[in-house]
RNA sequence: GCGGCUGUGGCGAAAUUGGCAUACGCGGCGGGCUUAAAAUCCGCUGGGGAUUUCCCCGUUGUCGGUUCGACUCCGACCAGCCGCACCA
């Protein structure tokens, strides 16, 4: 980044020039003064949540309005009742250092809060930490401490930079929720949870990280079978009796609220969450066994002869094709696959070779192994062996044998299927290799489509199924499934892909469950009057062996809260991500030691108006708080269905073409960026270098040109406040001085304040309608389609014809100009505008200020050029009044001589105009 | 394999509803100021030609379609990125 110009220490400032005395934008003198003032006058502060009486909207009104006197008109457009708005950054993680890319996600939502508050809204912006995790605790193994120190130093680091970068929260209500008065809520919710059946104990096969020490949620292993934080790291199959969340229980409802999020949050985030639902419809049949014998005549041995179970069920959405089914095949973990291979090997007769029972055994047991990877499942080879038993189709009566295959998952659906080979891929890929007969039972519709590749996968016509040939495949699907349930056979069924979350923890920082087991009681909840139960001060942290809670005989041993006899203690804590399940509900109401908040101070500020965050939270985070949503509306506690009306996922900061972050070692450090360039710039670039929902590629260069452009503006604006002082003071202009000239600030009356003239000449005119266009499109900008990058563009051009007119326009005209300027710039560069507002005059704080109004009479063009096109093509352009009528276009246009040129001799057919814009003629 | 997103100058990007493609910025080149440099201000920056006014050509990943007119809409394909992945 080379020289050190733009450090603090530079040269002091004033410098001559054209005879004005301009200062030089020194940004961290600004930015402190600025933070410092904000801070005493508590500008960032929400107004009561019980203040839904209404407020005055608050008092501003433009320069132009005033002079027009159309402040009454204009106030007619805000809500005299002050409305709520609620914006929300997702809470960080604090660890490591903040750098730029942190920095772009509070720069959006600060833009969002800062135009909100302007707009008259009163907003709610806080901050708080996620402050439990597991990184605190390997950091703290590893330098001897304590978590909890490593974490408040890492808070007060954090706290350090957002307070240097400006962000305009409301500190107040900041949370953390390592703290007991936090976590206790968790508890709480917990043992609600349990109350309800929707917080459950079971021994299960779960995600077990080898680094982390610890069980994972399925929502926490990535890239079919990782570590979400060890990338490296392959996730091991452990079976471990713990904690589950009902989250399956809101499956119906989270999925069909998506619906009401369409369009409000991206729709990358509702697919993903969808997929991850991921909802089946379609039957359960059971299918009876029938032994070791095919051909077996009699119909009521319906037991084995090694006594294996009468019945197997299967999951499958396409019943229709139940008569093509040429086999059962279970997954390896099923509890059947075990009984069935017992038992006397194969007699004679058997269309399949049954292998001998010590190799069933051997191959079952290799391929439960082989499973317990998750890795290359979707690729491993198709595998699998003859259990050497039959089941019965209920519906055709025929026997196919039962076989174990490695592509069928205990997980979902009842760990058993049916193969149809000829209409499923893999079914066919499995009959191909293992020679399974491969019966046609559903034909494409279109003739056409005949002789279409096998399996045919799509829904057809039903073909050799017994009474249901002929349907379609939704007919077919339709009746049979209520033939099975009326028959007793079967029944409709719609299951998930969603698995209930598991929120056990083998480690020590995090939320103790508030659980306790006892000998004769058994399991006992904790009293809602004995939390928190809080985490012992001094743990014995070692990232080995088992939750570090377990070797804590202090914690882990209680009276039982019922029998009053010797008890244990739960010693799992709860997964980190039930934290940030309701954080932001906490926000409304951070102080309250009686309930988690007050449900009318949720209810006024919720649903939070705009969510911001990384799109790495799609399902985690995104998918947990909505169910956690869910629970406290069934709990009495809120009155709405969903956290978050919007949600906005922004781009990473690239560098290097990699994201930024410590562990790639490309970051660029925010604290680095202020102390260079300042806040500002920082902040400036970030919106001005992309689109914010795009990856951003950190150029060291480009940001020398958001740094120029602050420079340019300030000048602009010192030089021109200078030049009307020294008219005012000198020239002996009889205007009132306001304030105290020699108080060493510049408060004497801005241009802003005296009166002011209408535009005269046409230079006046054409600044005055660049700035009023300017701020409609940035307005729009701001409000609608959060291009802040084209915001910025609309307002360097601006800045750029300020320059270009010079002397042309009259000081109270640019002063008018200015203004608007520098309102357009605060939501984005806020200590910048604070400076530029009181160097043009004004005492009272830009925040006091409110969004400009655009006005449409001065952006009104007079004159506007039309395009004049022959065929398409650009032949002219000609200067008319705007509005112009249709046919007086056309004259001029076959006046131009350019125009006449490619119409003469030609034959005009038609004329396509485009008012103000284009003439289109067409010829031949 | 399935689903989604993206493809525009040397670079980041803009183009609101189908209406002048490349605004704004970076980089580069030239000029003013300066003894000089930095900073700053001004101009140029798709290609070719004309010393100006100007003329010609090309162009938004590729091919096709709709339209008076397509970066924008439709179809097919290519490339890159992301998510899910034997989900029955």
């Amino acid at each position: 980044m080379g020289s050190d110009r733009k450090s603090g220490g530079r040269a002091p400032a004033l410098r001559k020039r054209d005879g004005d005395y301009v200062g030089e934008y020194r940004p961290q003198e600004i930015e402190a003064k600025w933070q410092k003032k904000w801070e005493e006058e508590r500008v960032f502060e929400s107004e009561a949540e019980a203040s839904e009486e209404s407020f005055p909207p608050r008092a501003h009104r433009s320069p132009l309005e005033k002079r027009e006197g159309r402040a009454a008109q204009a106030s007619a457009l805000v809500p005299q009742k002050k409305a709520k708005y609620y914006v929300l950054e997702m809470l960080p993680y604090p660890s490591g250092t903040l750098h730029m890319g942190h920095m772009r996600n509070y720069t959006i939502g600060d833009v969002v809060a800062r135009t909100k508050r302007m707009k008259g809204f009163n907003v709610l912006h806080p901050m708080g930490w996620d402050a439990f995790g597991l990184p605190a605790e390997n950091a703290a193994i590893k330098a001897n401490t304590h978590p909890r120190t490593w974490t408040n130093n890492n808070i007060a680091e954090f706290q350090r930079v957002l307070r240097r970068f400006g962000f305009s929260y409301d500190w107040r209500r900041e949370i953390s929720t390592c703290e007991p008065e936090y976590y206790r809520w968790n508890q709480w919710f917990f043992l609600r949870m349990l109350e309800r059946g929707l917080a459950y104990r079971k021994k299960s096969r779960v995600n077990w990280c080898p680094k982390c020490c610890t069980v994972l949620a399925n929502e926490q292993v990535v890239n079919g079978g990782y570590c979400w934080r060890h990338e490296d790291t392959l996730v091991e199959a452990r079976d471990i009796e713990q904690w589950f969340l009902k989250i399956t229980a809101y499956a119906e409802q989270l999925l069909e609220d998506l619906k009401q999020l369409e369009g409000e949050w991206p729709e990358r985030v509702i697919t993903m969450q969808r997929n991850w639902i991921g909802k089946s419809i379609g039957a359960k049949v059971y299918f009876e066994v029938a032994g070791t014998d095919e051909r077996a005549a009699s119909s009521d041995q319906n037991t084995s002869q090694c006594g294996a179970p009468a019945r197997i069920e299967i999951f499958t959405t396409r019943i229709d094709t139940i008569y093509g089914a040429s086999a059962l095949i279970l997954s390896p973990h099923h509890p059947l696959s075990e009984k069935l291979i017992e038992g006397a090997d194969a007699g004679a007769g058997l269309r399949t070779a049954r292998p001998a029972e010590e190799n069933r055994r051997k191959k079952l047991a290799q391929m439960r192994q082989a499973s317990l990877k998750m890795e290359d499942i979707a690729t491993a080879e198709k595998d699998g062996f003859f259990t050497g038993q039959y089941a019965v189709n209920p519906f055709s009566g025929e026997r196919i044998p039962i076989w174990v295959g490695n592509f069928v998952l205990m997980e979902y659906g009842t760990g058993a299927i049916m193969a149809v080979p000829a209409h499923d891929e893999r079914d066919f890929e499995f009959a191909t290799k293992f020679g399974l007969a491969i019966p046609v039972v559903v034909r494409p519709r279109l003739e056409a489509q005949d002789g279409a590749p096998a399996p045919f996968t799509e829904y057809g016509v039903s073909v050799n199924s017994g009474p249901y040939s002929r349907l379609t495949s939704e007919e077919a699907i339709e009746r049979m499934a209520a033939d099975a349930e009326a028959r007793g056979f079967g029944k409709k069924e719609t299951i998930y892909r969603l698995r209930d979350w598991g929120i056990s923890r083998q480690r020590y920082w995090g939320t103790p469950i508030p659980v306790i087991y006892c000998a004769r009681d058994g399991m006992v909840p904790v009293p809602d009057q004995d939390l928190p139960v809080v985490l012992p001060a001094n743990p014995k942290l070692t990232g080995e062996g088992e939750s570090p809670l377990a070797t804590d005989p202090e914690f882990a041993n209680v009276k039982c809260p019922k029998c009053g006899g010797p008890a244990r203690r739960e010693t799992d804590t709860m997964d980190t991500f039930v934290d940030s399940s309701w954080y932001f509900y906490r926000y409304c109401d951070p102080k309250n030691d009686k309930a988690p908040f007050e449900a009318a101070k949720a209810n006024y500020w919720f649903p939070i108006d705009q969510y911001i965050g990384g799109i790495e939270h799609a399902i985690l985070h995104l998918m947990y708080s909505r169910f956690w949503c869910k629970v406290m509306r069934d709990l009495g506690l809120i009155s709405h269905n969903e956290p978050a009306a919007r949600l906005f996922t922004q781009g990473m900061v690239l560098k290097d073409g990699a994201a930024m972050s410590k562990s790639a070692g490309n970051v660029v450090g925010a604290l680095e960026m202020a102390e260079r360039y300042g806040a500002d710039t920082g902040r400036l670039y970030t919106l001005f270098a992309a689109p914010p929902e795009k990856d951003l590629e950190w150029s060291e260069e480009s940001i020398e040109g958001s740094w120029r452009f602050l420079n340019r503006v300030y000048r602009l604006v010192d030089k021109h406040a200078a030049g009307a002082n020294r008219r005012l003071s000198g020239e002996g202009e009889q205007r009132s001085l306001v304030g105290d000239p020699d108080g060493g600030k510049k408060t004497e009356a801005p241009p802003s304040k005296a009166a002011r003239g209408a535009p005269a000449t046409e230079k006046e005119k054409a600044l005055l309608r660049k700035t009023h266009q300017t701020l409609r499109r940035v307005t729009q900008d701001f409000e609608t389609r959060w291009h802040f990058n084209s915001a910025i563009a609309q307002v360097m051009e601006l800045t750029n014809a300020v320059y270009a007119a010079e002397d042309s326009v009259r000081p109270e005209i640019r002063g008018e100009v200015l203004e608007i300027l520098t309102l357009m710039l605060a939501p984005m560069t806020p200590h910048l505008a604070e400076e530029l507002w009181e160097i043009l005059g004004h005492t009272g704080g830009l925040w006091t200020a409110g969004w400009p109004t655009y006005n449409a009479e001065l952006a009104k063009e007079e004159e506007v050029e039309i395009v004049v096109q022959v065929n398409g093509k650009v032949r002219g352009r000609l200067r008319v009044a705007a509005g112009a009528a249709q046919g007086e276009v056309m004259k001029l246009a076959e006046a131009d001589p350019g125009v006449a040129a490619y119409l003469k001799g030609k034959k005009i057919v038609k004329v396509v105009p485009v008012p103000d814009k284009l003439l289109n003629i067409v010829v031949v």
